[in-house]
DNA sequence: TTACACATGTAAAGCGCTTTCGATTGGAGA
DNA sequence: TCTCCAATCGAAAGCGCTTTACATGTGTAA
């Protein structure tokens, strides 16, 4: 391996100089062109190693992903967002590492992330169960998708999604308005099952109980059987809202599969815009996030946590627009 | 920071006997339960800068996606791959880093990884162009998808998914088969067609030149302008084997824009299987790739070639076996 | 009792880099 | 020519850990 060493010895100046001219500290022209030529000759690559170890800074960002589906980083809605925020950490020289998950133990994932010197961490998970949180983390990190007050988390506007949606329903003459709910402990189940809440409200409707019936954690097993309690109700509902959109389409599988019409019989609109929903039949409506932003402000939070900027300014940058995709699987009703 | 010194003082020994006693090396029991007694009331958590330097060994492992559709870790085959690849690494306790790719260069990612002292790559591209090929690595490495000899490559059975795909028609009384490929600088691209022809050749059919379109690099908007030239020829086809199921999705699509039913006029088999395939409509019937288990395979040679074991054992590890999985798009022609 | 072997622990060097602080040099001004 | 200051460079310490080679202590056999 060839070290500063080398390239000193081979320019004829010191380590220091050498390390200056390679940090762009400040030495004279001259030693800086002999120092790069030797850096050019003898093929000559800094060792990270040693450069985290004297710094105290690894540039690198540790990522951590909550999600009880075993797809990990295969997972839909996480691998936009994960992409968006590589896109923009890149931009400032940031690797991303991936850390196994010694036997899922919260603790043990952020020690490893202690141990591996991350200058940031990002947290996105869809089930409840803290992953980190209770640990007070010396490292800076930003949440996706997760409750809590304290600077540092992004999510999409989960309460205007669910109005959205209502909304469409009720100007497409809907009025038996069901919710399948994402898992009550994850903090987008709740928001949406609220925001559902209030917009009904809002638009002068009741929330029957037997409407509100839960998924679980958004996939399309419980999807299905959040559908097949609302289809054996004696006073089916005519539009579903869904807070998935892989539930979204178990459901409107499932109704095909009791010989009912999609959408004629029952609408359905779903949340999140995952790339399948265009491709089912019908083709999905629903409440679009935008991943690739989501991942790109929680870059922008960490990176000015890592660099200590007020995280107070950073307040109205936490949550993001949703927009309706209108699509097919809302009927109008007479 | 709590350093092993600390842990040597509280414990009353030297730092020696402490790494010792870290490193499950021969130390006396005494001496690893006070050691270990210490750690635990220090919340001491070990530099792994440190240690890779002293060591040489960073229990890293860098991932290199080459795709140029600019979806990067969200494309649908290979983080598949690459999470199948993860949980192998995981067991033996190394992360994967994702390294930024500064300005695309292959020479520049390739220093970054050795930079940063990875123990070794994996890489995974669909395109043609190299991205690290030419370098003479220093790094053990291991391909996905990709032309070479070398031991230390991994890819699903292309032929044989093409003489099943082929096979599968013919039983369902078709003759007439074009075949969408992949592009032809592309590992993936030139095997299937290849695989192809063979097939055909097997079958006794004559494989007409214009039933043999590119649609470049397995987007959908690839598959839809191929799928247009067969549509637009005077004597189409009744059956079209896709070398990717985006590029299939897209042609099943226009097919019916055209005003032609999918699959009682022209039938469809994709490659790949990946989620949205079950999901369109009609359900895409399609050569599963393993996407696990290339992922897992690819992580076994390359463990192997860490710690040097000797490669020529792993030639019959490379070729994974694909499936036919027949689903809704092939029709029996009477 | 003496000699020796083995088990256990330690001092110190080294991994490759950054950074502080003092030494050296050259040039400007008197 | 002499002084002084600014610019430039280098010696050395230190980041936290591993590992070698050696020192010490203990038990065993003669």
């Amino acid at each position: 391996m060839v070290t500063i060493y080398d390239i000193a010895e081979h320019a004829g100046y010191s380590i220091a100089t050498v390390s200056k001219a390679l940090n762009n500290k400040k030495v004279s022209e001259k030693a800086r062109r002999k120092i790069m030529e030797a850096v050019e000759e003898l093929h000559y690559t800094p060792n990270s190693s040693a450069r985290t170890l004297a710094t105290n800074k690894s540039w690198m960002i540790g990522v951590v992903f909550g999600e009880n589906l075993g797809i990990g980083i295969a997972h839909p809605f996480f691998s936009q967002v994960i992409e968006g925020f590589k896109k923009h950490v890149e931009l400032y020289n940031y690797d991303l590492l991936f850390v196994s998950r010694h036997m899922g133990l919260q603790q043990e994932t952020y020690k490893h992330l202690l141990h591996r010197g991350v200058d940031g961490i990002v947290i996105i998970q869809s089930h409840g169960e803290d992953e980190i949180s209770q640990v007070d983390h010396m490292i800076p990190t930003v949440y996706i998708d997760r409750p809590t007050d304290e600077p540092g988390t992004v999510y999409s506007d989960n309460h205007a999604g669910s109005r959205l949606a209502v909304n469409h329903f009720v100007e497409n003459g809907h009025t038996k308005i069901a919710h399948i709910r994402g898992n009550q402990t994850t903090f987008a189940g709740i928001e949406r099952a609220k925001g559902f809440e209030k917009a009904m409200k809002e638009q002068g409707l009741t929330v029957r109980d037997e409407y509100l019936v839960d998924g679980g954690f958004y996939s399309q097993a419980g999807g299905r059987e959040a559908m097949i309690r609302l289809l054996s109700l004696k006073d089916r509902p005519t539009a579903v809202y869904v807070a998935g959109d892989e539930m979204a389409i178990a459901a409107m599988k499932v109704t095909k599969e009791w010989g009912l019409r999609v959408p004629e019989d029952i609408s359905f609109i779903g949340f999140d815009d995952i790339k399948i929903a265009q491709h089912v039949d019908p083709a999905l409506t629903t409440i679009r996030q935008d991943k690739e932003l989501i991942g790109q402000k929680a870059a922008i939070i960490l990176l000015d946590k890592i660099n200590s900027i007020d995280p107070t300014q950073e307040v109205d940058k936490k949550m993001v627009p949703v927009s309706l995709i209108k699509r097919d699987s809302v009927h109008r009703l007479a």
